[in-house]
DNA sequence: GATACCCTACCGAACGGTCGGTCGGCAATA
DNA sequence: TATTGCCGACCGACCGTTCGGTAGGGTATC
């Protein structure tokens, strides 16, 4: 039993239950062991929490890096962005929902060390919309509020996606950024 | 004290603790009750939970018929009904969160109950899309994901708005409209 | 080859504390 | 006297965490 098969475990089990409803016994059980055993490899719940959460924020953040230093136009790039963000969340479906929805179970201290990495990630698609602005390519009234819109369509999509549903990420994902970039008018 | 009374205080802690890390103790701290006290008014802590979000949904859809009933061209429709639940929802923001964030923290019985309701309520918005398909007036390949996408967008929101920001709600919402309908690109 | 030692992984039992919930009774009102 | 609203005391269950101990494999010493 090695410490990374019980995050896996923990991950699975607080995106079904939540944080606060998953016990030490639930994860125990899950990889077969006494939930004494546990803390042989991890110090506390809290920091398998913090754990999950690191490892969910550094898979998305690489990914995304990949996509960002390309020198691509900034429309083909959001439509990068978007993909590999998508296909990455909706692969680890488990760490996704934990990163998303967990994040407010963290003990405050954690928090301060979490937030932070969090909102540069946010940056980055904020600056790439102001990119696409600065090059004339986009047309947006206020650029922070576009990049709260896009999250919101690409995070919420945690809340509802099921893997046995007919569609696949890309797919989504295509249909997502041709509405973000045409918008849903006729012309 | 009221019944109403203790489900709004219990709104508040829950949108700002969740469901799980909140206590009786903590119901009762607010109202200036025992806890013992709390169950002359309610049943169980479940029961609080369901009265909130039975209220929340409440809320939302008689805000959101007013809207729908009227015959007006479906773009036009889709801007006043994103700015009717985003001004609701704001308004009432420890409702909404716990509508949002919250559901699945309710035992199974009552998670049978109350999703029906919020499966109704945003098959109206598919269907709003959809009549704007069918008039001629949206241009979209899959109705019900663009409607998934809007839900995104405007439930997002309850996660980063905060009342003390420059943004009202009403603006917001017109941004957002903006972008859902004409899309980022410019033209 | 036998002995002593240590380390890793694990477990049973128990800890103090908190949880949601119950119960009998008190005081005020009608 | 009956009812309503409330409270103090309490319950069993479960929580996260700790502790002492053990089984087994490697490894250095004699």
């Amino acid at each position: 039993m090695t410490r990374d098969e019980i995050l896996e475990a923990a991950a699975q089990i607080f995106s079904q239950k939540g944080f606060h409803a998953t016990s030490m016994q639930d994860i125990a059980q899950a990889v077969r062991l006494q939930k004494a055993s546990l803390y042989h490899h991890v110090s506390s719940k809290q920091e398998i929490l913090l754990a999950v959460l690191d490892q969910a924020m550094a898979m998305l953040i690489a990914r995304m890096q990949q996509v960002m230093a390309q020198p691509t136009p900034p429309d083909v790039k959001l439509r990068q962005a978007m993909e590999a963000y998508l296909t990455t969340m909706l692969e680890h479906r488990d760490l996704a929902a934990v990163l998303l929805l967990e994040h407010r179970s963290l003990q405050p201290e954690f928090q301060a060390r979490h937030f932070p990495r969090r909102d540069r990630f946010e940056r980055l698609w904020r600056d790439l919309i102001q990119d696409g602005v600065d090059q004339g390519v986009f047309d947006c009234r206020d650029p922070s509020m576009s990049g709260r819109a896009l999250l919101g369509v690409l995070n919420w999509t945690i809340t509802w996606y099921r893997p046995e549903g007919a569609l696949a990420a890309e797919t989504i994902s295509h249909l997502f950024a041709d509405l973000f970039l045409q918008g849903l008018l006729k012309r």
